[in-house]
DNA sequence: AGTGCGATTGACT
DNA sequence: GTCAATCGCACTA
């Protein structure tokens, strides 16, 4: 597969636009054991001001990551149990980013398979503690730079843009009504229930 | 110092 | 479909 490093130019300098912009890009993390890289399905956005953000509450040395200019991973350690992955959507110094949600396993799908114990191919990155499980992403890569030479980059495949869906986020309860999540429609590997796959945005 | 609560998942009915 | 596990962090006192 050919990719090419996207550039900071390149991502909306908005967390809304960059949410949606996100579908139907690479997300590559090169480890020791190979190039593990999956296909962006689902996004929400947590803008400035959103009271479901953890940057609404400012900056504390959990959510210090947030802050860096856009382009930068924040990973963060949710419910004992699961990383998840965000890209910064900000100048440097305000606390606003895009969660990935959902990927398609492209590379290193055996190798996901071993970090997930499983080789049922839905199970694999459907969801954001999954996925990120299958990429071998913890708090070793918060606030690497997605936009750098660094091992987690951001690539376009030159993929058409498919049709997009949008819904209420998943799992919050502040700001719950607002419709910032974004995923592709027609793929099984988007997360959440049935429901929230089918109203229709662009 | 103690308490409450998740940007979830997996097991179970 | 429902529900408990799990633990770091933020908040209160």
């Amino acid at each position: 597969m050919r990719l090419r490093r996207l550039r900071r130019a390149e991502l909306p300098a908005d967390t809304v636009a960059l949410a949606r912009f996100l579908l139907g890009k690479i997300v590559v993390h090169d480890t020791r054991h190979g190039r593990l890289s999956g296909r962006i399905v689902e996004t929400e956005a947590y803008p400035v001001g959103d009271a479901a953000g953890h940057a609404f509450r400012g900056m504390t040395e959990r959510n210090r990551a947030l802050f860096l200019k856009r382009g930068h991973a924040y990973v963060y350690f949710a419910y004992g149990s699961c990383f998840l992955l965000n890209v910064t959507s900000e100048v440097a110094g305000v606390g606003a980013g895009a969660l990935i949600r959902a990927i398609e396993p492209l590379e290193g799908i055996a190798a996901m398979e071993r970090h997930r114990g499983t080789t049922r191919r839905l199970d694999l990155t459907r969801g954001p503690g999954r996925l990120a499980e299958a990429l071998a992403i913890d708090l070793a890569q918060n606030g690497l730079d997605l936009c750098g030479a660094g091992p987690l980059w951001l690539a376009s495949a030159g993929d058409p843009p498919r049709s997009i869906g949008a819904s209420v986020r998943i799992g919050i309860t502040r700001d719950a009504d607002r419709v910032l999540r974004f995923y592709e429609h027609g793929t099984p590997f988007v997360s959440g229930p049935k429901r929230l796959r089918a109203e229709r945005s662009s």
